[in-house]
DNA sequence: CGCCTTTGACCTGCGC
DNA sequence: GCGCAGGTCAAAGGCG
């Protein structure tokens, strides 16, 4: 209904905050490709469900990505602390689900001290892909939605007519260059 | 019928 | 130890 993607003006170049590493991105090459070149190019674009993706700022909690991580036994063990790494990125959106290929069943909600908008937690549902992610939109902004990815997949998307990878090449596609 | 969301309860970590 | 906040579980119900 609304104007979803009138939200970017900016100018800065957004794709060089994708946070994800090249192993937890099945379609990274298609971000090195316009990595170079991305300052101005989202212009256009109009995939249905997976548009919003107009600003992206990455706020990655957790610096450097080890993939091979101890798992850690919902709340039984304690060995590590430390979680597995986090990467949260803003995203300019009116929808909260940002639909990024994979298949993700909500097992939480839970209302965020000083934030008015409740927080989801969903799971990706591939057997064996524990990948964990959150999403929250800003009490400040509430056009900002907050995506935070824990994990990583150890599998391709699954939805291949709809995906990252088709998008983004949408994208490359209407950047005037 | 299978998959998904909803929602309250439960667990854990942390600060006081 | 207590209370709070964040995170997860699981039963129940909805929907295609």
């Amino acid at each position: 209904m609304e104007n979803y993607q009138m939200f970017f003006p900016i100018s800065s170049s957004a794709a060089s905050a994708y946070p994800f590493p090249t192993n937890m991105a099945p379609s990274s090459q298609v971000f090195n490709n316009f990595h170079g070149n991305s300052s101005n190019g989202f212009l256009g674009l109009k995939t249905e469900s997976f548009i919003q993706k107009p600003e992206v700022k990455e706020i990655v909690q957790n610096g450097s990505f080890v993939g091979s991580e101890t798992e850690v036994k919902s709340g039984k063990k304690k060995e590590k602390k430390i979680r597995k790494p986090r990467y949260a990125f803003q995203t300019r959106s009116q929808v909260d689900i940002l639909d990024d290929g994979y298949r993700w069943r909500k097992y939480g909600q839970k209302a965020v001290k000083n934030n008015k908008f409740p927080r989801s937690y969903y799971r990706c549902t591939h057997q064996g892909c524990n990948v964990k992610k959150q999403v929250q939109r800003l009490t400040k902004d509430e056009s900002v939605v907050v995506t935070t990815y824990e994990g990583m997949h150890t599998h391709p998307i699954e939805k291949p007519s709809d995906n990252f990878e088709h998008i983004l090449s949408q994208m490359q596609i209407y950047t005037p260059f």
